[in-house]
DNA sequence: GACGTCGGTAACTGCAACGTAACCGGGGCG
DNA sequence: CGCCCCGGTTACGTTGCAGTTACCGACGTC
């Protein structure tokens, strides 16, 4: 066991969440976070994503797999298990997510007045 | 007249439309680096942006003004004009979209070789 | 009077994303 | 026997996004 994953991802307060930006499709990006640590189950994962079914978190997992971006391994033990890692390509990422997430951190707020005062005008 | 925009975003080899990031919606990143050198009028918008509809553009840019990205000026002429330019807000945005585009630039060619071994695994 | 310009909007259509529920194998366990 | 475990797959329905087409007002031009 490596350590937990302690964040709510949805947590509204989550800059994560509020990010304008995304990769690839809506969930990758939460997927490469959880993994950031270290190798991930399969129903580990969907403890922090416990938002997305299991059929779109395995189309998810599959489609990074396919990018190079995770592999995954099956061992032959019963009960069967399977573990996600990141690849190097995939570390290549966080640079990038991370200015991100800054920015949605940093700038969060302001993008919630301006939609304040844009419905204010409307209204 | 600013200068013109050169570049075909389309173009197979433009790192920005083979990137795993989006910003908002699948093509706010593209508005906003269209009006990275100066404000532009719906119609000049159209011209690099040519895959685009007119009503999904139009959605496009209210959505941007709603968040505060751009602004939206309207001339009360005739012919009618309107042009959109980055609000300070809006060019806060480009170190992270930079970061994702050189992530494109630097990982395009190791993402799709490994599409092309995932697909030789498979058959 | 017909047509073009500019910046859109409205209505309709198709399709991909996403969710839910059921089900799978192959063993362990009561 | 019957049910649980894990890591999914399959079928099916809904939702929402994106594209197409047609149309608008107010004016200039042929």
């Amino acid at each position: 066991m490596i350590s937990p994953l302690p964040r709510d991802l949805f947590d509204p307060a989550c800059p994560s969440n509020a990010t304008p930006f995304q990769i690839g499709d809506k969930w990758a990006g939460m997927v490469l976070v959880c993994l950031e640590e270290g190798p991930r189950r399969f129903s580990e994962l969907r403890v922090p994503l416990h938002r997305v079914s299991a059929k779109v978190l395995a189309e998810t997992l599959r489609a990074l797999e396919r990018d190079g971006m995770v592999t995954r391994t099956a061992y032959d033990e019963v009960p069967p298990r399977v573990d996600y890692a990141l690849t190097p390509l995939g570390r290549t990422l966080f640079p990038a997510m991370d200015a991100c997430r800054a920015w949605a951190a940093e700038h969060l707020t302001e993008v919630l007045d301006a939609r304040d005062d844009y419905a204010r005008r409307g209204a």
